[in-house]
This record gives structure tokens, sequence and C-alpha cells, in this order.
DNA sequence: ACCGTGACTGACG
DNA sequence: ACGTCAGCCACGG
């Protein structure tokens, strides 16, 4: 049965399958749980998410590609470096090409 | 149990 | 098209 520290592990499940060279957002992530109305807490987790080295971070954004979240890498250009490394362009702290970019998360079965 | 906080989002004007 | 507003919900104090 599910504890609430559980909501925290299965958005981890979610953003664990995001590829190299894609990114999702909050809210898809939150409706691919089936809690589509949970984005905020999805990114209330991605806080947490920082001890864990196999949680890509970087690849959620909001969902506009804004890089919202960059503030809680170590530096406030880390993220973007990130994101860069795996191909993409970003201008203004926006991910160009975002529709692109952008691959939706498989619901939780 | 109540209240404030936030890496969000969709609706309005 | 763009800025504002108001729900939403898990967590910690």
């Amino acid at each position: 049965m599910p504890k609430s520290n559980d909501f925290f592990e299965r958005v981890y499940d979610v953003v664990r399958l995001v590829p190299y060279g894609k990114v999702t957002t909050y809210g898809a992530i939150a409706r691919a749980l089936g809690a589509a109305k949970s984005a905020r807490t999805v990114g209330y987790a991605m806080n947490a998410a920082h001890n864990l080295d196999d949680v890509p971070a970087h690849r959620v954004v909001n969902r506009v590609g804004l890089l919202t979240g960059k503030h809680h890498f170590g530096g406030i250009n880390t993220m973007q470096q990130l994101l860069e490394a795996e191909g993409h362009i970003i201008v203004d702290d926006q991910i160009n090409d975002f529709n692109n970019a952008f691959g939706e998360p498989k619901p939780i079965q």
C-alpha cells in the first residue's frame, strides 16, 4: 500500500524514463502519475531528488520550456549547461524548439 | 489539524 | 499576445 513517500518515488520513476536529449514538464509528469493537478508537488519532489544521481532533474522544465528550476542546481547556469550538453539550444533560459524536444512520459500502469 | 510555501498550470481580461 | 489571478496539493513547522 502506498505510503506518502510513494508519490516522490513515482515522480522519480517517470523522470528516470526521460531519455537523453529529451525533456518533459512538471504537468506531464503529474498526469502520467494520474495526479493531473499536482504539478506543483512534482516540482516539490524534484527538490528532494537532488541527492539521487540517477534522476535527470535537468530534463524537467515548465510547460513552455522555461528552466524554472535552474536556481536549485549548484550554479545558476548548471541546468542550462547540462541541457546544452545533451544537444538542446537554450536562449533566455528557455529551450528553443521545445515542442520538438518534449517527450511525453508514459503513464504508470 | 491549520497555515505558509513552492522547480506549476489553465483561465481571464 | 501578454500579464494577472486563483486553484491545486504534498510537506514541514
